[in-house]
DNA sequence: TATTGTTATACTCTATAACTATA
DNA sequence: TATAGTTATAGAGTATAACAATA
């Protein structure tokens, strides 16, 4: 059951009225979570768009550089970057597209898919414990209202920060 | 009431579980908002943190530079050039603290109380045209939520990004 | 001629260190 | 000796432009 505290307590003295907007609190949360996850995926050697990059790596498709930087909408040579880098880790493997030479076909590796899940684990627990705050009930609630709010923001839903 | 798609529709052929993590759709839906409220302000010539500083200074309480910089988390050297700026711009004044001559005491003038409303009406268009998806009754329920995720986060829900 | 991946470079932003004036 | 504000500077991160290979 939730009431009591609209808004979280504000220290004596100091009125903020800007607390007071849900769209201010949403911001606020969705942006203390990610710094949450980022300080865990931080501790594995990972930033968020590299657990981003792994996990979009983790389906059935065939991605090229390309393709993910749109996809996160990344420059093309972050990615670059970025795939070095993961490439470097073990985790990603480039190999040509015989089809088109001028694409990688990406794909994670045994190793890579390890990453995901222990990043994953990282991540989960750090959303659990950020969402205690709340019964289970109210917490599906506010997944089916967040559901609704993003519905039709595609395809911003998946760029990276 | 809020029902059918618990998630956003996902173009075809792409499944990004990520998508499904009630700690990622929160995140999203916060970034969104403040990318779209940040592009409200750009065009009025004022990034989020011009506007976080007009609020906090809009309040009773006299503020230092170093106070606005410690409660908006930004670092002093920022503050000095944002404060700069907003002088510049004629919406703050700098006046020195007598009891304390190393100190300033900021303080909105007329266009600055006048910038910050306009500022205020442009993100709460925002807010209520993002948060449209979903009827009032649920939008109270979104925010108390909200404001029970964030009870015990103080001071970083003031925080600036 | 256009596109993928790449490199080199420029630019923006922020943090660090050092200075001044006050306390 | 410590703190508020300031400046100059270095560093990280990102975007821009140009290039090679391929289509």
């Amino acid at each position: 059951m939730t009431q009591a505290t609209p808004t979280p307590a504000q220290p004596a003295g100091l009125d903020f009225p800007l607390v007071r907007r849900t769209g201010y609190l949403l911001n606020k949360a969705g942006s203390i979570l990610m710094e949450d996850a980022e300080r865990v995926l931080m501790a594995q050697g990972m930033r968020l768009r590299y657990f981003y990059v792994l996990a979009a790596l983790d389906g059935d498709l065939s991605l090229s550089q390309q393709d993910l930087s749109r996809l996160l909408h990344l420059d093309p040579t972050t990615m670059v970057a970025l795939i070095d880098e993961m490439e470097q880790a073990g985790h990603v493997e480039r190999r040509r597209n015989p089809s088109d030479r001028r694409r990688y076909i990406l794909s994670l590796t045994g190793d890579g898919r390890e990453a995901l899940e222990r990043a994953g684990s990282a991540v989960d627990a750090v959303e659990q414990d950020f969402l205690s705050a709340v019964p289970e009930k109210d917490r599906e609630r506010l997944r089916a209202l967040l559901g609704d709010l993003l519905a039709d923001r595609w395809p911003r839903v998946i760029a990276c920060e």
